[in-house]
DNA sequence: ACCGAGGTTGACGTTAACGTAAACGTTAAC
DNA sequence: GTTAACGTTTACGTTAACGTCAACCTCGGT
């Protein structure tokens, strides 16, 4: 009725789904970071699968190695459900957090500064007496970096 | 009277300054991201040297590679100052801006998922009877990723 | 004179994340 | 039946960002 043919894809359907080569995706089942069914030997994605893939892609562009990515997905696995374990898990998870919170302070102060210069590059000026560079704003020389 | 030593750095000073080897110095060196000035043989860096490297090393961070961090440090040395020139420099300068953007939008992202999923583990527990994990604040069996 | 602590330049090694190519099997179309 | 379009495994190649090591200089101290 409802679970008729769940929609599976192939390794070239899901790859270029992503933006990725087929050999990406083989690379990662050699990392283990997804395991498709096989039907035969041909690999069959699952929508699971594709959400799997969405994260480790997600995972990359933020900066994390394959392997920290495979890490962070065990996470999800659980290990065996010990209480131990499970807090253990928990505070890595808010490691990762406090990580990413930290870079994103970066980006923010990167943005800033490109901000900041895209702006003074377009507002500058040439002063033809002098032949010198001046700030259509404040009136002000270029400091350093003169060109 | 005000800029009599304006200190300056050797290369092991510099590197553990901010946590790298003087073998990374000499890399950005040859990559073309750090000129430092020379006494002899030896490499003197100066305050500016510092602030470039800061720059440098943040811009890793937030997962630039070696020779797009070197085209940025390009752009604030504004080419040779023509208008075209320093208007392709701005365009590229909001370009950036913007994968900034989008990559901060993917770690907010990242964040989110991370903080809901500490906090369900968190809240797990045991359901003896049926042998099986269940939410502390819904009641909900778990769903998907079963231990 | 000698040593150790710092510096230098090669040059080769390593790791991650794939690319690329070879050699092969399967299925659908013509 | 053969060609094209897909898939497979195996294996070597490549790039980036350094690590590591050798072989050397040079300076202040004892």
């Amino acid at each position: 009725m409802s679970g008729d043919k769940p929609k599976t894809y192939s390794i070239k359907e899901l790859a270029c789904d992503f933006g990725v080569t087929p050999r990406t995706l083989r690379h990662y089942e050699d990392q283990g970071l997804i395991s498709p069914e096989r039907q035969g030997q041909n690999r069959i994605y699952s929508a699971e699968d594709r959400v799997r893939l969405a994260w480790i892609l997600r995972g990359k562009r933020v900066g994390f190695s394959l392997s920290e990515i495979g890490e962070m997905l065990d996470l999800y696995d659980l290990g065996d459900g010990r209480e131990k374990q499970r807090a253990v898990t928990a505070e890595r998870c808010r490691d990762r957090i406090r990580a990413l919170e930290a870079q994103r302070d970066d980006i923010n102060a990167t943005i800033e500064e490109l901000q900041e210069f895209s702006e003074l590059i377009s507002n500058l000026k040439r002063d033809k007496k002098k032949g010198v560079w001046i700030r259509r704003d404040t009136g002000q020389p270029l400091q350093k970096y003169e060109p």
